[in-house]
DNA sequence: ATCATTTTTTGATATACATCAAAAGTATTC
DNA sequence: GAATACTTTTGATGTATATCAAAAAATGAT
């Protein structure tokens, strides 16, 4: 049983079913091979994506040149640099795709003329915000404060199980702001 | 020349005369003295604050008991445990004054029906969720990753470079994420 | 299957920062 | 203004994790 777009969105908030109609509409399907890029840096994040079906990381380049990680969605996700895009202005950090991927796209502007033509899709939107922007990134900061390395490295396979499957250790440890010869210390437990 | 409630609200987005109106009755103007508690770790977070005046520390209790900063903020700047606010749960992070303070609040309550009410009002919410919340706390989320502690220190005094004089070393410190001793040693420039 | 490339592991050493202990400095109270 | 409590600084030592180098294992291409 594949889940829909209309799940997603319904999921959220319930649309009445004209708005939803007209919501749907505004979305474009598509799927993009492992390694694309959805977004680089330097460009504003245009798009908000929800994945079906895939695996993305974001990743900053650092003062030294080097990758960094910041995040990876897995499966059914919500997907924009929000910073960006909600401004529209130039991202800092780049999506990119670790696993053939499935999603459906909307742009920035068709998202901003429906909030303002409807009153439920801003409610809408509003809950997608605070539910998936918000509280997604507050546990990012809360993990990035209190956990060290392991423990980080714990709660990510406890949210993700197969992730050591689908993403290489050295993306996996630029996320947990480790080196990878750490992870490989702390996965054979010498840590 | 004084910063009023009615400032900062249409400096986020412009709201039609009789919805200010509305909107502004549902504020109520509030001063607490240095300490007090706006909220504590366990109850949600029924109100959101906007702070003309004065500075709070939001801090958690580590697993070994220790009192965490993760956030400060001085003078004119929204406030609330953004997590627990918008889904009513029970808050994990305390905020505390750290002057006296002068605030303005509104309830949970409140704020939901005129968003329901509302829709330039909800358009309003957006724009301060998106504005306030993300870029705030994206912000952070990098610092926390690609800054160390001395980089970390500089940034801080750059946003607010009367900070020494308002918060504690002690304070300071445990947002930086790291001890006394060592932010001691990195404003004696001995780090 | 073989070779080339990428990813992961292992070992030795270095470093940033923590921890513990105590002294020095600054506020607060009677 | 002495006494008390809090805050900041200094010193010595310990620890987690980085860095550098290289071997081993896995993956992909011909």
């Amino acid at each position: 049983m594949k889940i829909t777009l209309e799940d997603i969105i319904q999921s959220i908030y319930l649309l009445p079913e004209q708005v939803l109609k007209e919501v749907l509409g505004h979305f474009q399907h598509l799927e993009y091979p492992k390694n694309y890029f959805l977004l680089k840096a330097g460009k504003p994040c245009k798009h908000l994506w929800f994945m079906t079906k895939g695996a993305v990381r974001y990743f900053y380049i650092n003062d030294q040149g080097k990758e960094k990680n910041t995040w990876f969605s897995l499966d059914t996700q919500i997907i924009a640099d929000t910073s960006s895009f909600v401004k529209q202005e130039p991202s800092e950090e780049s999506i990119q795709l670790v696993e053939d991927s499935e999603m459906y796209s909307i742009e920035h502007a068709a998202l901003q003329s429906l909030l303002q033509k409807h009153h439920s899709f801003a409610i809408w939107y509003i809950k997608l915000v605070e539910l998936h922007y918000v509280s997604q990134i507050e546990d990012r900061v809360a993990d990035l404060q209190f956990l060290d390395a392991k423990q980080r490295y714990q709660k990510l396979l406890n949210q993700y199980p197969d992730i050591t499957n689908r993403v290489s250790l050295g993306n996996i440890a630029s996320y947990l702001n480790i080196t990878q010869e750490t992870l490989s210390r702390i996965r054979a437990g010498k840590l």
